[in-house]
DNA sequence: GCCAACGTTGGC
DNA sequence: GCCAACGTTGGC
């Protein structure tokens, strides 16, 4: 687990699918690219294009249907979680790895034996202001989350239950 | 746009 | 299998 720090794999155990089988991640964007407006227009999309092992690995083996997913804006003002969405498919081969035209062609990979997977996305809701990065590193409860660690760069994150908790209550949801 | 912190690649 | 060089991410 490449970049994985002592302190989140210690933690991990506490991260994934509780009794009701549910999981919470965060998903990284760039807004200029993909927004979370642009997954309310379409509904669903494939989280395609994510090329980096760590994030791969928790697609591919751990996301579920029903898995509850924070949406964060990156490389923009303000930077933070911006809404919610839902994972609504099963892991499953992503499709541009596999053509030369994409950005995100990879010609190792190969559909016998696929590199690079997606789950599909499902939009949910928007939150009625930003959730700052800057504020979330202050909020006590989220000292450990994976996205207020300094460095952190991955882009599909794994979120405990009381991190969501804590995300809820600053989203005035709970 | 800069650049620190990460990840990956490839020569040896 | 080490690690320097390179490429990328993403906050600032």
């Amino acid at each position: 687990m490449l970049g994985f720090t002592a302190l989140q794999a210690r933690a991990a155990t506490h991260f994934h699918h509780g009794e009701d089988g549910m999981a919470y991640w965060l998903l990284k964007t760039e807004p200029n690219v993909f927004s979370l407006d642009d997954l309310k227009a379409v509904e669903k999309e494939p989280w395609d294009g994510v090329r980096n092992y760590q994030a791969r690995n928790f697609m591919r083996d751990e996301m579920k249907p029903g898995d509850k997913v924070l949406i964060y804006h990156s490389r923009v003002q303000p930077i933070g979680i911006v809404g919610e969405a839902e994972i609504v498919s099963e892991p499953y081969p992503d499709p541009t790895q596999f053509n030369p035209e994409e950005k995100y062609y990879d010609a190792k990979a190969k559909p016998e034996n696929p590199r690079w997977f997606v789950v599909d996305v499902q939009y949910r809701r928007t939150y009625d202001q930003v959730l700052e990065l800057a504020a979330l590193k202050k909020t006590p409860g989220l000292e450990n989350m994976v996205l207020t660690q300094k460095g952190s760069r991955l882009s599909v994150q794994p979120v405990r239950a009381e991190e969501w908790a804590v995300i809820q209550q600053l989203a005035g949801l709970a």
